[in-house]
DNA sequence: CTGTATCCCATACGATACTG
DNA sequence: CAGTATCGTATGGGATACAG
């Protein structure tokens, strides 16, 4: 019998103190969540990231891409034919196990815009 | 017909670029979703919570405390009838919206422990 | 018991210029 | 096209002491 859930996790080397903590210290920020949301359905290049996300920066974006890269959700494929440099990012098996949660997350932005907002 | 989603969204005074963004911008952060978490199945007082959060420091919990009473996502009830202060937190009606999402950020934090741990 | 007040720091993120 | 480099700032959060 477990007293209290005072176990520590353990995840890339990281420790969190929550089941919670640590889906947030992997996916939380300002712009994973996004990223993964426009990457459920289709493969994308940077630049058409940057389209779909208008106010982040260039540095945030290629941040924030390869750190979800080093954590395994993304996977980064280049192109490497010709010189216009052609770089697709697309969500990894494991990414994908993310989906109903990211698909989750944007549905209750939804929602409140809907019925909550102001 | 739109042509992309580059509608900003608003909540509470804040513009969010999209829908899992607003999300993100409500309930992320380090603790927010370890308070909402632990708040899913009990009413619980100040020092309850800081029993089961023992990293979260004192003046971190009471501000994000706070953060979430202002969003309306949990409330807080004084009981001023005798002198040793007692005060409950609970989900608000609005924050009950809340707890689908917060238990599958949850369970994606566990299935990535059980599965995926190093 | 339930917090505030101060102080401080690390990190996330933005702006802008520049490169292979 | 797909990024880096450099610099600056804002904010989240920790440590500790104290207060109603």
């Amino acid at each position: 019998m477990e007293s209290i859930s005072s176990k520590k996790l353990q995840f890339r080397g990281k420790e969190y103190p929550c089941c919670a903590s640590l889906t947030m210290g992997i996916i939380g920020g300002k712009w994973k969540t996004v990223i993964l949301f426009h990457l459920i359905n289709e493969k994308l290049r940077y630049n058409q990231l940057r389209k779909l996300m208008p106010s982040v920066t260039e540095r945030t974006l290629s941040l924030q891409l390869k750190a979800l890269e080093e954590d395994k959700l993304i996977k980064r494929k280049v192109y490497t034919t010709k010189p216009p440099l052609k770089v697709e990012y697309s969500l990894t098996d494991f990414g994908k196990t993310l989906v109903p949660l990211i698909q989750s997350i944007a549905d209750w932005g939804d929602l409140v815009v809907e019925k909550y907002a102001n």
